[in-house]
DNA sequence: AATTAGCACTCGAAGTCGTAGAGTGCTAAA
DNA sequence: TTTAGCACTCTACGACTTCGAGTGCTAATT
């Protein structure tokens, strides 16, 4: 059914006073507002209407009206306006990306960031990249017994491993391996890493103890974990500031599917740069069932992609929401993209991968 | 004052009533209990005293009793056994430890472990290690414009960083630099990095473009983080399933304050190797004020030390938990300490420090 | 036909009251 | 020193009342 300008008009008002003021609208609270010139028995019988079309309800008889999810969905599909984010909010996104960190932290912080911003627990974490190969090997002699193996991806991250073999292994050894890892390992995804490859590069290199199958599998562990990326979270204790999670059981629900790294990977993504809102009962996890999701794609190339978002009430301000993951998000691609100078601009630093 | 033998049994036994059953323990159930062989009268009278001595307290005047933390503490240090580990926990972590991961991963694993077999929140993170110095310096040509540069640290992490120049650097130069580095950079702290030493070296390698400026940087910025470890938390949620967080708002502090990483790093740690634990208002964090911390530390040497810990009501099995995250403590310990054997014993595996 | 004033009605929130029961402290006896 | 017994205190809980917010409906108005 086609909602009339007028219904539009009032839900729209229903759901931005609910979003203000936590409490059910009612019909001369919407008199008070501006614009709709009507009545409140004018309103009441329109917010009846309302009702009747599944886009608001009432807690019982003697309340105002909140808006259920289909009123929400209208409402955010038709009538909500594109957020802004205030310039003193566009300023610390801006601080915060001016000094870029390693990548893992670039995305830790993001989400943090997004966490204060909109005082909602937050969630970040790259999205599935099935084509990671390597780029680049280099074993490192440390000792007699100790090299490192440092592995460039595909997609910019850099992986180490540090080995201590019960043999000695000579640092020739190890550069014939090195070339020999780069010859024949580079490009190839981790399915293309058969035992028989292994087999033969372990005979090129006259390899007895073993070394390069220690290589090969630590090469195959890291292409195997690059594509079920780091999942972080941030900000759950916000969760518990909003009025309806003073229900410590619902709120308990919400944050054990947050900490369970394993759900929040089925979580949906938006299709394109946008911006996805899923508005409770949309949520096919039974735990977010009364909650809303708003969640943002960043994409800065070279598989370096990923999603942030955040989990609150269905009350929630979904236009300024959105606005912020989609300023954050793009922040955070651009600063993947490209690197940052390193002091007077005369150097830039890549997407270099390491922790702490 | 000295507790007579038989106040200290009841003293105990309030404790353990209470931790069990979280309702505030009364004369009679005590007289159910095993042992003390008197009539609930005399035990009501001795509770009386304990009272006196701030050992006890009453919510309310017709209600059973409750312990103080000044009870709890007495509880804690004279009156506790010695809590076990049961084998199918003992399983678990052994478990967990049996296929190590990197450094960080480790932790964070022992971590989400302890608050599964705890129920409550934990966290874990490295001491603070004034004395990392780099050992071993590699740069990785890449292409033209990109290298990579390796570390290794005393505390055996590695750390990288893929650096983009604007300028053209020769493999050559960047083996050159390597050589210098690892002649003059190795075994000093970030505090005796000057920038004498790196115009220095700046000069012997000849270099014009400021390459040797940024590795330095690289250096120092890493050995300063080195400092400051990563802190981990899990299983925050897990705290709203204890009655005594059903009121959300000393939930929020709690968690709030287990979200600040600044904050966690001014917990106490324990002493020596043991676990320390710390009881309601003896906390000095604010938001502790009225919950508890059990924290256990491990040493794996090579400056591999950490805490791991857990938050939680102050009615909380001190023994039981204090077990457990000693087991565990000892289990990461090891793990850290030894490395382990990959396939069939052959070859060890350091700590290396990657991520993902 | 749409709007509106007016009013009866509904229902929850909050306060009051009374009761039941848990648990204590005290007294006096053992 | 211990204990039985009992009066006393205090909360938890249900029943009842009142208050007010907000609605739906009807009838009058535009």
């Amino acid at each position: 059914m086609e909602l009339s300008s007028r219904k539009k008009q009032i839900l729209k008002a229903v759901v931005e006073d609910y979003i203000d003021s936590a409490e059910p609208v009612s019909s001369k609270a919407l008199q008070g507002r501006a614009d709709l010139g009507v009545s409140s028995a004018t309103i009441r019988n329109e917010m009846n209407d309302l009702e009747q079309m599944g886009l608001l309800e009432q807690p019982h008889t003697s309340a105002g009206r909140t808006p259920t999810a289909q009123g929400y969905r209208i409402y955010v599909n038709e009538l909500m306006g594109r957020g802004d984010v205030s310039s003193v909010e566009a300023e610390t996104i801006e601080g915060k990306f001016r000094r870029p960190d390693a990548l893992e932290q670039v995305v830790s912080d993001a989400s943090k960031l997004t966490s204060q911003i909109t005082a909602l627990p937050s969630y970040a974490m790259q999205t599935v990249s099935l084509e990671v190969t390597a780029q680049r090997f280099e074993l490192v002699h440390v000792d007699d017994r100790t090299f490192i193996i440092v592995v460039l991806l595909s997609n910019k991250s850099v992986q180490n491993r540090l080995v201590t073999l019960p043999t000695v292994t000579r640092s020739e050894q190890l550069m014939r391996l090195s070339a020999l890892f780069n010859a024949s390992f580079t490009g190839k995804p981790e399915s293309e890493m058969t035992p028989e490859l292994i087999t033969a590069t372990e005979r090129a290199a006259g390899d007895v103890t073993g070394v390069t199958a220690v290589i090969a599998g630590f090469v195959m562990e890291i292409l195997l974990k690059s594509r079920v990326q780091h999942t972080v979270v941030s900000g759950t204790s916000s969760l518990l500031e909003h009025p309806e999670f003073q229900d410590v059981e619902k709120a308990r629900r919400v944050l054990g599917y947050l900490s369970n790294e394993q759900e929040l990977l089925r979580l949906p993504a938006p299709d394109s740069d946008g911006v996805k809102i899923l508005i409770g009962p949309e949520n096919v996890a039974e735990a977010l069932r009364d909650s809303s999701v708003v969640v943002a794609k960043y994409d800065a190339g070279d598989n370096l992609q990923g999603i942030i978002g955040v989990v609150g009430p269905t009350r929630m301000d979904y236009a300024k929401v959105a606005a912020k993951l989609s300023y954050i998000a793009g922040g955070l691609a651009k600063v993947l993209a490209m690197g940052v100078p390193i002091g007077p601009g005369e150097i830039t630093q890549g997407k270099g991968d390491e922790e702490r």
